[in-house]
DNA sequence: CCTGTATAAAACCATTAGGTTAATTAACCT
DNA sequence: AGGTTAATTAACCTAATGGTTTTATACAGG
């Protein structure tokens, strides 16, 4: 499981890390600002920032005492082209729904009356 | 963690669920078809099956002693509309970087001459 | 009714994930 | 030098994940 792919999916897998990355999009700011919304202990957050940098997505500079850490969108770009796939999946369901239903309705004739045959147990 | 968005984010980080939901765009198949292409055994299978199921990204109906699974990329529009906030960070990217080395830059300037100041241990 | 096929459930195991507290490193400020 | 602030590392715990093998269930068809 170490393509690119699953180790961002499961970097975003977890609503403290996304809410970082949505502080994020405020711009740059120290892990203490990060951790400050969370009742958590800083070193719980440290292991979200480390999960996130693996994956690329936060990058982190040194400013004095301050660990300063800024976005980097790079591998959401990915998951927006993957997830791009199964859009006119999505888009089509109610299509896809008429579909399903006549095709039900084929094996239901093909099938015809012994439809609740089974023994109840 | 048990939030919606997570739990689909955590199905997707695993390469082998991705790869049952693409070849679910091809169509509707039964679990043995599904677990042919892996070498792994089906109730491994299986319960990747299970994980999608839970997030609703498969759903399985019953045909004679087959079930067959077909995609519903409901959650997967949840995906991309989350990751559509963050499109401008990542089409941003050289803008933020060039935003960034003049920030850097600004920085230089301030700690003018004392850069590499520090004792190095 | 019996047998084979398709699939799930149970029990188990090793690894990873997410959290804790305590200790350590690094840098600033007198 | 000494103290404070910022953050990571270490050691540990528990629960979840991803796999296995073995057992059970549901259905089809002679």
């Amino acid at each position: 499981m170490p393509d690119h792919l699953s180790i961002t999916f499961a970097a975003l897998a977890d609503p403290t890390r996304r809410a970082i990355l949505s502080r994020l999009l405020l711009g740059e700011c120290s892990v203490g600002d990060l951790a400050e919304p969370f009742e958590m202990s800083m070193p719980a957050v440290s292991k979200h920032l480390r999960v996130l940098e693996r994956a690329g997505l936060i990058a982190q500079r040194r400013d004095a005492q301050w660990r300063r850490c800024r976005i980097q969108a790079g591998p959401l770009k990915e998951v927006s082209d993957w997830t791009e796939r199964y859009r006119e999946v999505w888009e089509a369901r109610l299509d896809r729904l008429d579909e399903y239903v006549q095709q039900l309705a084929a094996k239901e004739k093909k099938t015809h009356g012994r439809k609740q045959r089974g023994k109840q147990r």
